[in-house]
RNA sequence: GGCCCCGUAGCUCAACUGGAUAGAGCAGCUGACUUCUAAUCAGCAGGUUUCAGGUUCGAGUCCUGACGGGGUCACCA
């Protein structure tokens, strides 16, 4: 049994006892000591005063008696106006390293049962990938990554917004402007290529809107239907969307277009195969880059029409109603949502109609217990209507799926804009990181012996490590400020602090090779030593929360107070000139344990440690 | 306007889910490399946790209200 809960039955036991209090185990609060006071523990004392009308000292030292004779590894205590505070001997953390030092991948849960299917990047194939699907990229597969630590089945998926209006753009756009210009004619990834005719297609789309906006019947349709102290500026940005329906040439064409794709015209078919294999491309190359991949990534062309059956199954049960029109509607009135459209009058698919037919169809291929959709918050609305009909279409699967609802990047020039050309391309971010990275590393010279795979190597973990630590140690919920500058830092609260404790480590056996045999079970700790081994056996704990509260930073804050402890030891001790024989094997266990530690929380993080830097 | 989220040091973020004197990094100022890698360590300075009430032995955390910021209210995705 592990040592907290020990901690908390003998409380309990001893209220009990001594005090004829009855209190559940459970609710024992124990918290980690704080810096300033002596101690490891703290156990709380404030809710049994009361009950039992002692003074907070006299309580304490009973229970404080209590645990020092029932569990033999507190080996003191005291207290502080209601807390008291227990300390560990020194052979029980010695001892709790041995032990952990020896688990071949210590924090491993056993395997579970239940599956987890997380979906993460779910890009629209019309441009390249930006800022904003780098946080869902390294949110999704870090939460996989932790899953599959705490003993989850994981199956890793995204969903390619592969048709529709958008794609129809940039079709139209390099039909009328293209000449045929492919990526390997002209050079440029694919995903560029494709992202640059659906610019195209708004530049031209603009130029038509406003010479229409000069003519006639556009100044008469201002004057009848502006509300009131309307500009006609403000008035034309808001009638832009009608416009691009009703009036526009171009937008005609692509309206074209999208029936005849939905009707299965060849010509437009292969068209589309063509740009999205040009976009696929280009994206995958971008996967590689950030070190992410799919078990399996669902077109949404191939399950679009199967949300259309979950609409008639809810429609024979009543769980939807008809309009007059022949739209189809949901009323969530009843769980404090509203009335939502989920198929059109012409009996074409909305948003919603889609994720129905996927989560059914992904269900029925995966059985996943669990389903987490990596979204961003602007999406928290539709997730929770999704998830309510769900529940009222009675699937079973409906109370495992889960919406990690992460908040928008902002960059210091403020929000990004695809329109205002203020977006961070991916692929950029990524080259600028390990740029940044090879000067640093330039200036040190520690790497100029390597030939330069193995330096390039090296750039690339450090880079792609400061840009992923950065982007995760922020609680996924919040909204956060994306500095170019500082991402690219590599001191202090940083990936590559944490990945320089480890080469440190690394440097230190490539000295010694093998730890000696030696037994080290009376060892004395030294106050860092003992921070380090407290730390250590924290992990497993760790790894649970974050998979519990959907949070990949509680890892970062975890990983970089481990280096920080190391960082403080290696400064304040010496280890392979130590003081003594016992104490240099302690230490190089120590430290053997803090490098692997160390190591296997980054790749939660999806972060990978060099040997050198 | 309705609903949802957020507001902590100059800046970027923490705070073990209601517990002790609110912690880190960056930026600023000091100091430490002939030593296992200084991408490091030690120190100084920086706070009425937006404001006003309330609940509690105890509130950054829960409740009410105000102020400020963001999102969302499409037969777009």
């Amino acid at each position: 049994m592990d040592i907290l809960t020990k901690i908390q039955e003998e409380v309990a036991k001893s209220l009990l006892v001594h005090y004829e209090c009855d209190v559940d185990s459970d609710t024992v609060l124990i918290n980690q000591t704080k810096a300033d006071f002596e101690g490891d523990y703290t156990v709380v004392l404030f809710p049994y005063i009361k009950k039992v009308k002692r003074s907070p000292d006299e309580l304490g030292n009973t229970i404080g008696t209590h645990l020092k004779e029932s569990v033999a590894d507190i080996s003191d205590f005291n207290i502080v106006k209601g807390f008291l505070n227990v300390s560990f001997s020194d052979q029980y953390l010695v001892k709790q390293l041995d032990s952990i030092s020896q688990i071949e991948n210590y924090g491993d849960f056993p395997k579970r049962s239940e599956k987890v299917m997380v979906e993460f990047s779910s890009p629209n194939t019309n441009k390249p990938l930006h800022l904003g699907h780098i946080r869902t990229i390294l949110l999704g597969w870090s939460m996989s990554k932790i899953y599959e630590k705490a003993g989850y089945d994981v199956f890793k998926t995204c969903i390619a917004n592969d048709r529709g209006i958008a794609i129809c753009k940039s079709m139209t756009s390099w039909k009328n402007y293209g000449n045929g210009e492919t990526p390997e004619s002209s050079g440029i990834k694919g995903d560029f290529l494709v992202g640059k005719y659906y610019v195209e297609f708004d530049k031209h789309l603009t130029k038509e809107y406003q010479e229409w906006q000069a003519s006639e019947s556009a100044s008469n349709l201002f004057k009848s239907k502006a509300k009131d102290e309307q500009t006609e500026e403000a008035f034309f940005k808001a009638y832009k969307n009608t416009y691009f329906n009703e009036h526009s040439a171009i937008g005609k064409q692509v309206k074209e277009m999208l029936l005849k794709w939905e009707d299965g015209d060849e010509e437009t078919k292969a068209l589309w195969s063509q740009m999205n294999n040009w976009v696929y491309d280009g994206h995958n190359a971008t996967y590689a880059n950030l070190g992410v991949s799919f078990d399996k990534i669902y077109y949404e062309s191939e399950t679009y029409l199967k949300g259309k059956d979950v609409i008639l199954e809810g429609l024979k049960d009543n769980t939807f109603y008809k309009e007059k029109d022949g739209s189809i509607w949901v009323d969530l009135e009843d769980v404090g949502l509203d009335k939502k459209i989920i198929l059109r009058s012409d009996g074409t698919s909305v948003y919603l109609t889609q994720d129905l037919g996927t989560a059914d169809i992904r269900y029925a291929e995966q059985a996943a217990e669990k389903m987490v959709y990596v979204v961003g918050d602007e999406q928290d609305y539709h997730f929770k209507v999704l998830f309510e009909i769900m529940k009222k279409l009675g699937r079973s699967y409906a109370n495992g799926l889960y919406h990690l609802s992460y908040g928008m990047i902002d960059l210091p020039t403020g929000k990004m804009k695809s329109r205002e050309g203020t977006v961070v391309d991916a692929d950029d971010l990524v080259e600028e990181v390990i740029e940044e990275a090879r000067k640093g590393a330039k200036e040190r010279g520690e790497v100029s012996q390597l030939d330069k795979d193995a330096q390039d190597e090296i750039f690339r973990r450090i880079g792609l490590g400061a840009l992923k630590f950065y982007i995760l140690k922020v609680n996924p919920k919040k909204r956060m400020m994306f500095n170019p500058q500082e991402s690219v830092d590599m001191q202090g609260q940083t990936g590559p602090y944490i990945q320089n404790a480890f080469v440190r480590i690394s440097s230190i056996f490539r000295k010694l090779g093998d730890i000696p045999e030696l037994d080290f079970s009376a060892y004395a700790l030294e106050p860092a030593e003992k921070e380090l081994v407290k730390s250590l056996l924290q992990y497993p704990q760790v790894i649970e929360q974050a998979a519990n509260n959907y949070d990949p930073s509680l890892v970062a804050s975890f990983s970089y107070v481990l280096a920080k402890q190391f960082h403080k030891m290696y400064h304040d001790v010496r280890i392979l000139s130590a003081e003594t024989e016992v104490a240099k094997v302690f230490r190089l266990r120590l430290c053997k344990t803090v490098g692997n530690v160390l190591e296997s929380s980054l790749n939660l993080l999806g972060i990978e440690m060099p040997e050198r830097m």
